[in-house]
DNA sequence: ATGATATTTGGCTAAAATGACAAATGTTCT
DNA sequence: AGAACATTTGTCATTTTAGCCAAATATCAT
């Protein structure tokens, strides 16, 4: 998944970037991985240690390693090495507004 | 793309849910299909015809097609059959929500 | 320097998504 | 019934994604 950019390497907002955005949160997984960074954001941005995050799931590293390096890329996460560990964190706390809206239009679709 | 759905085909929002409706967002084509469901929703809930749709496109109709049960799958969009013609139209108004939000984070990043 | 730990990257295979063409379906009109 | 139109579906080729294992890299402790 490449990241669309400006001639400056500055992204804009073409449905592709708008698109790769998306499709870097199509993936339970990754989307797991955001939602454990969206929680305590009060605690340095909600940030994790790689580390904490493998063990929320039974794939390989190098898996989870690949989805972080995905959300990356599209810009979801943004990622700080200290000492051995690399800690991720959201690009923007207001992304969880985002899973806000998308519970309520699938609660509002569920009544029905 | 499957749709997850409890035993009683009743969809409920598990991280698998929550990721098929980010996959049929993650492509540009779908996305501005949505995004042209989403305008004069006042008139008829913004519904399109499929043949104004096809016209957005230089891809075949076939293709298209294919795009709207992906959307339909998901649960992003709905679909009525009048005569000769097949209306589709946005599952939920407040799906525009999560556009909104997506261009305030989008935007914000673009400031930086 | 060596070894232990943490994470990423290369290489590969299997699975899924995309898109084109042709054929099928359903509807209206004559 | 038959033709014309609108949309979907079958089939296939190509591309992209997901995941695993092994190897590479970086950092810290001894």
């Amino acid at each position: 998944m490449t990241l669309s950019t400006t001639k400056q390497g500055k992204p804009h907002l073409t449905p592709q970037r708008k698109a790769d955005f998306f499709k870097a949160l199509a993936h339970p997984t990754r989307l797991a991985i955001v939602e454990k960074l969206g929680e305590n954001l009060e605690i340095h941005g909600g940030e994790q240690c790689v580390c904490v995050l493998l063990e929320m799931f039974e794939i390989d590293f190098s898996t989870i390693s690949r989805h972080l390096a995905v959300l990356k890329n599209a810009g979801v996460v943004t990622s700080e090495k200290r000492g051995k560990n690399v800690y991720y964190r959201l690009a923007c706390p207001c992304l969880m507004d985002i899973f806000y809206c998308l519970d309520g239009i699938l609660d509002h679709q569920d009544e029905t």
